[in-house]
DNA sequence: CTCGCTGTCTGAATCGATTTAGTTAGGCGC
DNA sequence: GCGCCTAACTAAATCGATTCAGACAGCGAG
């Protein structure tokens, strides 16, 4: 009533005429005060509106702030909108909610302006994608903090990830068990060196810096050389980012091929790059299977909810995100976890 | 080297000989020192390995945390997966992003061991989904901080949103000229009362808490009345949730109905229950649009990567996330915003 | 009666910064 | 040489809590 401002601990122990401990007390721990002082403290404080201790404060003095930050490689705006990352934060999120933490979103590509240090707030760290480390350093992760690494490994922290190379292995084997045609491969960031449609092997030479990718390739490779088939001479493609509008132009630009040069057997790298090749082709009057057959990588709902039915290699992201922030929460002792993979058979390659 | 834990600005002071006003001015404010202590205090910051500003205690100090907090009335878990939310989500990550600040993710359907109090760390609050008051409370929006909310409008708070009589009148009236011989509409949350499945007069008559799903349906009947249908007459199923999972057994109930009863168009009020319906009818082998015409609402991505595209009214969702994004960090005025909505005419109802 | 113990409650230090008011020194004009 | 202004720097209060180390009272045992 009187001030505008929000009371404080101290003002309310004032009105009651008891100690700040007391105030505290009835907040954090009731068995240190009788029951008595502890409802007259609570009625006292309903009536002048107080809403219980400042987190700020409180994250000061204790040092833990019921937060936890997660550092994502990509920008926030695209993390948001693909399906596996959402997964994640949401596994993340489900055990975080259900013991009293919060989600802090921080991305690696940050605006510059961002405050250095202003992530110092979160009592731990999931950090997710590939990141170098110079990323991790500009993002302020703090160097004795809890670090959670999803999908990559960097050294000295505890890694939950997927085994990428078998699970590309199973699904390239299970395509190549009818014999195609003309296979080739769509694939997702190899390296750095920005390259959005027909790899050369320049492209192929670079240092392997993304590895998740890379080991999907080499699933791939392996399977097609068990088949019979030369890796080398099946056609490549890459895509920049995993998102319809910049897959798009590559598809269409694979779908252009004459007939009898047209890829029979996509093998794609990632759901989205599946789909839009999907779409794309269906758009086309392409049969699916029969003129061409597609799979895909990452088991996202988008594909199993329509019709054909994708085929792919299913990873749980929503379980790697609870995993994660069961380590980070100490709930289960931080160390590498592979979480396991399931072949989806769809009608989109059979 | 010599103390494990992390250094303080004041000891870095002492190290320095100097006070710590130089050294926190250093970091903030670089035009109230000389140009060489700076560089002497930032390169011994470096050397001792000095990150920068504990973002508890300042944000303690300065009563501003750079977090903004949006509370969502779903779980956390529903939100990260659902297309329209997340994309508000990215359009304000976008925005806070490039001024320096960070996103706590919040949920009005927290686990009740929640910490009360502790979202007071956020300079500013999102409320995105119809919040009954309670819940507000309960999360602990403090009284007297800023609050814009998202497709609904608390009292004294500015809100963001789109006009749905008008948009859903649109689609149905787009949808009506060529005249439907069964119509039916599938409805989302229209009332608190649970009810997923056929719409009975009942529930219609319950007091309109939902009123964004409430205008939608108004709309809809405006059309039909308008194009001679009588609405009463238009059969009604309810959805409890907007996941495939919840919306597929209903749209099944309804695609069993014998030939000469089954609905040859279906007005849903949102994509994913028109998405859910497309797939789960081509499934059976019915052609869209001849057997089936299927509209939806809100325009997200996934109905239109694909092939027979959605007819839908789009509703920029990342723009209400940038509105109400600049709202919260006073690069806007507060006041209610209404953004302009879109009719996309897709394959699935031409 | 005295000792020690238990149950309540308090005083004061502390977390790690920001910021106001003020001190000091140097430069400049006249 | 004097006064005034500015630039550079500092001392100390403050933000709003938590928590440790007692203080005090009451009570039962010896």
């Amino acid at each position: 009533m009187s001030s505008s401002r929000r009371i404080t601990l101290k003002e309310l122990a004032r009105h009651l005429g008891v100690s700040t401990a007391s105030v505290s007390n009835a907040f954090n721990r009731p068995d240190q005060l009788s029951h008595a002082l502890r409802e007259r403290i609570l009625a006292e404080a309903r009536r002048l509106g107080y809403r219980g201790p400042d987190a700020k404060a409180r994250s000061l003095r204790t040092g833990r702030s019921q937060i936890v930050a997660v550092l994502l490689a990509e920008s926030l705006t695209y993390s948001l909108n693909d399906a596996v990352a959402s997964e994640l934060l949401s596994g993340i999120a489900e055990v975080l909610d259900a013991h009293g933490h919060t989600l802090l979103l921080l991305s690696g590509r940050q605006n510059a302006a961002q405050v250095p240090g202003s992530s110092s707030i979160a009592d731990g760290f999931i950090a997710y994608g590939l990141m170098p480390p110079s990323l991790m350093v500009s993002a302020d992760v703090p160097a004795q903090r809890p670090l959670v690494a999803v999908d990559f490994s960097p050294e000295g922290y505890p890694a939950v990830h997927i085994d990428n190379e078998p699970a590309s292995y199973a699904i390239a084997d299970h395509a190549l068990k009818s014999p195609p045609l003309r296979p080739a491969i769509i694939s997702l960031r190899l390296t750095e060196q920005p390259c959005n449609g027909r790899v050369t092997e320049a492209h192929t030479q670079l240092p392997p810096e993304q590895t998740i990718t890379r080991s999907r390739l080499i699933g791939f490779h392996r399977a097609l050389a068990e088949h019979g088939i030369d890796p080398a001479g099946v056609p490549m493609w890459n895509i920049e980012e995993n998102t319809f509008e910049v897959c798009a132009p590559v598809i269409e630009a694979i779908l252009d091929s004459p007939d009898d040069e047209r890829p029979d057997l996509l093998l794609c790298m990632s759901d989205r790059i599946a789909l839009t090749a999907l779409t794309l082709a269906e758009r086309r009057g392409l049969r699916i299977p029969e003129d061409l057959r597609i799979t895909g990588f990452d088991g996202i709902a988008e594909g199993q909810y329509r019709a054909p039915r994708l085929t792919t290699v299913r990873q749980d992201s929503t379980e790697k995100g609870r995993i994660a922030a069961r380590m980070i929460l100490g709930l289960t002792p931080s160390a590498d976890s592979l979480v396991a993979t399931e072949l989806m058979i769809g009608e989109s390659c059979p």
